[in-house]
RNA sequence: GGAGGGAUACCCGAGUGGCCAAAGGGAUCAGACUGUAAAUCUGACGCGUAAGCUUCGGUGGUUCGAAUCCACCUCCCUCCA
C-alpha cells in the first residue's frame, strides 16, 4: 500500500517538505516521530489526528516515535499562539507528561520485538544536560535569525504592537529542531510529522540535519481542522473533548461524533478511522439515498469510541444513547443505570422521599434562564412548555411530584430538558 | 490644563418627564418540522404562580411621577493645548 496516497486521499496531508518522500518511504521502512508537548493532563480529540498518521505509518510498515516534550513543554511552543504563555513548573510538566503516558500506548504497537515497534522518548533526557556555550556555538550558529523571524508561526506575534514574545518562546524552534537532529543521530529517525502549525518547526530541523549530517529528512503536516460550519474542532458546549475517559465519558465522547454535520461526516470518516477510502465512499453513496439514517455519524461514533474507549465502553455509550434518545428508558437495567449515574449524564442526589418536578428542575440547574441561573419560574415555564421529560415520558403538569414510587428502580428520575439536556436525580433513602 | 461626546439588560443598540420591565437586532433556551442535523416558523428571554418587587455607570436632589431634568463623583472616547 502506498502511505501517502493514502494519506492524500484522507486528505491528512497539508504539506510536505521532500519531494522525494514518496521514494523514501517505497525503498525502506522509515523511523518517523511526532512530538507532543505536556500541555494538559489529557489529549483531546485534535490530537487524535497526528497520533492516528503515525499509526497509519506504523501499518504501513514504518516505526513511529512519540516524543514526550517534558524538555520543550518547560519552554512553550509559541507557534500560531497569539499571546505569550505562562511557564509552567517542571513539577507541572512532568506531571501532565505522566498524564498523558498511557493514552499514547493505546493507539500503537509498542512490543519492540517488532522491528517497527513504536517507543515514547521524552526529550527532556538530552535538552536537560544541554550546555548552553555547546548549544549556542554547533546548533545556534546554524539558524538565520532572519529566516526565524520571517516563519509565519512567530511573524504575528512580532509585527503586532500590543504583542510580543520573550526569547525563551522564540528560541523553541531551535530546540525542535535539535529534537529532529538527535533522533536522526540516535534512532535513524527521517521523518517528521505534526499539525499545520509545525511546519516552520519541522523544516528547521530538516535544514539542520543537511547542514550537520548532511542528511535528508523530511516533514509532513496534517491539516488545521475546521467545521464547515467555522466552529472550532474539538470544543462542544460541555467544553473540549478529551482522550481520557475520566474527564470526558466514552458516552460524551460518542455523542460528539454523533453529532458531526453532514457536511464533514464523510472527511471525518476518513481522518479518523481505518476504514478504507472506497468503503467510506460507499456509505457517502447510501446515505444519500437515506440521509434520515445518518449511517455516516454512527459508523463514526462507533468506530472512534472503539478505537478510543475500547469495545465495551463504545457499546455501553451506544446503549446509553439509545435509550437516552429513543426514549426507552425502561429498558436500562440497574447497571446500566449505575453507569449513567458514573458518568453517563450529569447527576446528583436527593435525600427526601419527594420532590416537586419544579423544585427538582432549579434543584439540577436543568431549569436554567437564558442568563445562566435556575429559577422556579423558568422550571414552571419549561414544564408548562412541554419541554420537560421524566423518564421518557413527557409531563407537562407543574404540579407533578417525583417520589420513590415513580422512580425507576426506586430511586432513579431522568430528568430531560428540551432534547439534549439531561440530569439525572438519584433518590437515595435514609 | 481647555472644549465637546458618551456609559441602557449577556452583546450591539433605540429611548430626552408618565402610555417604559424599557423598541430593534444578535446570542441563548424551548416548541413545531426533522435525522440527537441544517434551514425555517412560533414562543420565552430581570425576579415572582400572582399582586407586586428590583433595574438604565455611582451617590444625592427636583417632581405627584425620572432611563429621561439638576448637582457631584467614577470610567470611556474625540478634538485643542
Amino acid at each position: 500500500m502506498d502511505i501517502l496516497k493514502d494519506l492524500q486521499r484522507r486528505e491528512l496531508i497539508a504539506q510536505i517538505a521532500g519531494e522525494d518522500l514518496t521514494d523514501h518511504l517505497t525503498i525502506g521502512h522509515r523511523t518517523l516521530y511526532c512530538g507532543f508537548d505536556p500541555t494538559a493532563d489529557s489529549l483531546h480529540v485534535g490530537s487524535l489526528i497526528p497520533l492516528l498518521t503515525l499509526r497509519r505509518f506504523q501499518l504501513a510498515g514504518h516505526r513511529p516515535l512519540i516524543i514526550l516534550g517534558g524538555g520543550t513543554g518547560l519552554i512553550g511552543d509559541p507557534s500560531l499562539k497569539s499571546t505569550e504563555r505562562p511557564l509552567r513548573t517542571r513539577q507541572e510538566i512532568q506531571a501532565l507528561g505522566e498524564a498523558l503516558h498511557p493514552q499514547f500506548t493505546r493507539f500503537l504497537d509498542f512490543d519492540s520485538t517488532n522491528k517497527n515497534g513504536a517507543a515514547i522518548i521524552n526529550n527532556l533526557d538530552w535538552l536537560e544536560d544541554s550546555r548552553l556555550l555547546t548549544f549556542l556555538r554547533d546548533i545556534g550558529k546554524h539558524f538565520s535569525v532572519k529566516a526565524m523571524v520571517n516563519k509565519e508561526s512567530v511573524r504575528g506575534r512580532i509585527e503586532r504592537d500590543d504583542e510580543g514574545i520573550s526569547f525563551t518562546e522564540f528560541s523553541y524552534m531551535l530546540l525542535q529542531a535539535y529534537d529532529f537532529l538527535h533522533l536522526y543521530r540516535q534512532y535513524g529517525c527521517s521523518v517528521q510529522i505534526g499539525g499545520s502549525d509545525q511546519w516552520g518547526n519541522i523544516t528547521e530541523g530538516i535544514n539542520l540535519i543537511r547542514r550537520l549530517e548532511q542528511g535528508t529528512a523530511y516533514g509532513l503536516t496534517t491539516p488545521l481542522l475546521v467545521r464547515t460550519d467555522g466552529t472550532k474542532f474539538g470544543k462542544t458546549e460541555y467544553g473540549t473533548v478529551w482522550l481520557n475517559a475520566g474527564i470526558t465519558s466514552p458516552y460524551r465522547f460518542y455523542q460528539f461524533w454523533i453529532n458531526t454535520p453532514d457536511t464533514d461526516v464523510y472527511r471525518y470518516l476518513r481522518l479518523f478511522t481505518f476504514l478504507s477510502g472506497d468503503k467510506i465512499d460507499e456509505i457517502e453513496r447510501s446515505d444519500l439515498n437515506a440521509p434520515a439514517r445518518r449511517e455516516g455519524q454512527h459508523i463514526l461514533a462507533r468506530e472512534v469510541t472503539r478505537l478510543v474507549h475500547g469495545e465495551e465502553a463504545m457499546q455501553s455509550a451506544q446503549a446509553i444513547s439509545t435509550a437516552l434518545f429513543d426514549g426507552s428508558v425502561g429498558d436500562l437495567d440497574t447497571q446500566q443505570w449505575e453507569q449513567l449515574a458514573l458518568d453517563g449524564v450529569p447527576s446528583s442526589q436527593w435525600g427526601q422521599p419527594q420532590i416537586s418536578l419544579a423544585d427538582a428542575l432549579v434543584h439540577t440547574q436543568l431549569a436554567l434562564t437564558p442568563r445562566g441561573v435556575a429559577t422556579a419560574g423558568q422550571a414552571r415555564k419549561f414544564i408548562c412548555s412541554n419541554a420537560i421529560t421524566v423518564n421518557g415520558t413527557k409531563v407537562a403538569d407543574p404540579q407533578h411530584t417525583l417520589t420513590y414510587n415513580n422512580a425507576m428502580h426506586g430511586c432513579y428520575h431522568l430528568l430531560q430538558r428540551g432534547k439534549k439536556q439531561y440530569h439525572l436525580l438519584i433518590m437515595t433513602r435514609r
